[in-house]
DNA sequence: CCGGTATGGGAAACCGTTTTCCTACCGAGA
DNA sequence: TCTCGGTAGGAAAACGGTTTCCCATACCGG
């Protein structure tokens, strides 16, 4: 089983801190910790000193043992291929550096049984809450672990019962009415939809607000949904290609987001379809990519980043709020954040003006 | 300052499961880790019941402290907002999830400062090792934290000296060299080079095979580099504009990154100077955007997915080399990656078989 | 001179595991 | 009968911090 201790040079402890600054260890965490101690500026400046001198690091994990909590959390995402995602981490991230949490990664590719792993993996990891932007797991799943005691907030996705646990999403409802409403403004009849899975809720109300505004429009939807099996690039082209194969073809179709949207543009291009000429495009998201002069994908920003910074602010508020106001935790919140169709080439019209490479346009 | 213990549901302990099965801690201990310790097979049972009864999850926090490893790995990239990044995680954590490991994430943004910071948070949280993709930080700051005994692996970049510091690479000469001089190849004379920044290594490697590239083959190079600022995609366009806007413009660029080579597009399109008529562009790194029907950016493949593979595993050896062979650790190896042009549109070249939607192209 | 309050700091229990010893039993060989 | 080796499992000391008590002063007013 090999040495205990091997090569690992010697750590330097706390009670190594003390015993130069010729103090009990008590005090030294006294210092370290920002609570109101009675610590006289002599001995501050030793503590100071002798840390600095040792190159004292405290050691997290067993802080968090004591303290039972860890300044850690969990964020799980499907896949961070789609830009989306790293958009939303960059969110994350931003908050969780500024409030001094550090981020376990986790993602997910699409496996509920990957999912469960890494959530087990982070709950035993002693992470103080999760950010859930992954997507497998049921409804009944998400709230057995908040009911568990686990702190989650899920960020572009929500329950169907919104009042179990906290969510940042965008507004669906409206992102997608305007995306197909815009393209029925386009002269469109016949408008066919890509749908996501249908188990991840978003979709599935994207899936239901077109089927509804197209309705209220007197519209056809027979015939003009597919759906994708996955929310990955290759999975839109199969779908776009059922679409296009058909016998009345759709003239334009709103995709469940950009992602597949690249897979269908791609699909359109293999078989020589021009966009907007031959079908107009509106996707969901506002991925980077979307912008590119070689796209222009006209789609519906998710503010993924916003999401982000919302989620993890919200995730931390709840998990201080355990820790500080008595145990009275927050009441669980639906927060929608508004959004807007961003027009650009594949739906038909002429782009707005430029917006150069700002990475996202929010 | 509150509670202490507020709301939190009491934990499932060790201890709760030895009570419960009727043995002492140390034997559920035995029990769980893969020790190869002498446990009846009732016993056995008993203690697999009692868990089970409990859904016990063990407190890794714990674990990490008497064991002296956390299980965890740090992973710090400049941002994840560039493609070549998610690729790289991706292939980083199917490594670490196969091999138990949970990955830690930080993001420098460019920033040194940032990167010291998450740096010393990571070491903090005792992560057994280090993946560094980010760039920042100077050849000697990092042999410094090797010599203070932490593991790491340098990805996708390296050091002057390359014995100080693993690192999984691809082929930047070569890499370099074959984009140079197809480009020559199509008959180009005026070539520009849309340089990285040159306090990271493997841009400075690039720059220098342009350089002697041209020089053997008797062409210019003054005035004929432009350096951007970050690797950025908005730093792209403005480098860009710099080439084009001399007096005798490059009729061929090489950039040194494919999201810097994204902003040149831009650039580009923005002034109307066509691609590959006007100007012929080549790029490093093949992340995904690159093989998009309208980008078609002929570029290096960079191999992001096997580099992250590769140097996760081997930071994974040299850790449990660590533990295992008494203490011998693995000599420092740098693993060089063979690399390919993936000829696309931007170089004047028909595209290769259209390399349908796989995401990478490995 | 005495009690009370603001300061300053030490001792020790505790967080939840792992691991090292130690003991104890059992059957076998001498 | 006495060891000895293989099994089985318990006790307790770590791991490196935090936090609760508790004890000393010093200084104040009365």
């Amino acid at each position: 089983m090999g040495n205990r201790f091997p090569t690992e040079t010697k750590r330097v402890t706390i009670a190594d801190v003390a015993a130069l600054a010729g103090v009990s260890k008590g005090t030294v965490s006294k210092f370290l910790g920002d609570g109101d101690y009675y610590i006289a500026e002599a001995t501050r400046g030793r503590i100071a000193a002798a840390i600095a001198e040792l190159d004292f690091q405290p050691n997290a994990l067993a802080r968090g043992l004591v303290r039972r909590r860890s300044q850690t959390v969990g964020v799980v995402v499907a896949s961070v291929l789609n830009p989306l995602y790293p958009e939303m981490i960059t969110g994350i991230d931003e908050v969780l550096g500024e409030r001094g949490y550090t981020l376990i990664f986790g993602s997910t590719e699409g496996s509920s049984v990957k999912e469960a792993d890494v959530i087990r993996s982070m709950q035993q990891r002693q992470v103080d809450g999760i950010v859930m932007a992954s997507v497998t797991l049921q409804d009944a799943e998400v709230s057995q672990l908040v009911d568990a005691g686990l702190d989650v907030v899920l960020a572009s996705r929500h329950m169907r019962r919104s009042d179990l646990v906290d969510a940042v999403i965008v507004d669906n409802e409206d992102g997608a009415r305007q995306a197909v409403e815009h393209l029925i403004a386009h002269g469109h009849k016949r408008i066919g939809h890509l749908a996501g899975p249908q188990n991840v809720y978003p979709f599935e109300i994207r899936r239901e607000v077109f089927e509804r505004v197209m309705r209220q429009a007197g519209l056809p939807v027979n015939g003009l949904i597919s759906v994708a099996e996955s929310t990955r690039q290759e999975s839109g082209a199969p779908a776009m290609a059922e679409l296009l194969g058909a016998d009345e073809p759709p003239t334009a179709v709103f995709v469940a987001n950009d992602s597949l949207a690249i897979g269908a543009i791609e699909a359109c291009a293999a078989r020589g379809v021009r966009i907007p000429d031959d079908v107009a495009i509106v996707g969901f998201d506002n991925i980077w990519v979307a912008h590119l002069h070689g796209v222009q994908l006209t789609t519906v920003d998710s503010r993924a980043r916003e999401i982000g910074r919302n989620a993890a602010h919200r995730l931390l508020d709840r998990i201080e709020a355990r820790w500080n106001d008595g145990g009275h935790p927050h009441p669980v919140e639906l927060r929608m954040l508004p959004t807007r169709l961003v027009r650009r080439g594949t739906c038909g019209c002429t782009p707005e003006p430029p917006d150069p490479l700002t990475g996202s346009s929010n």
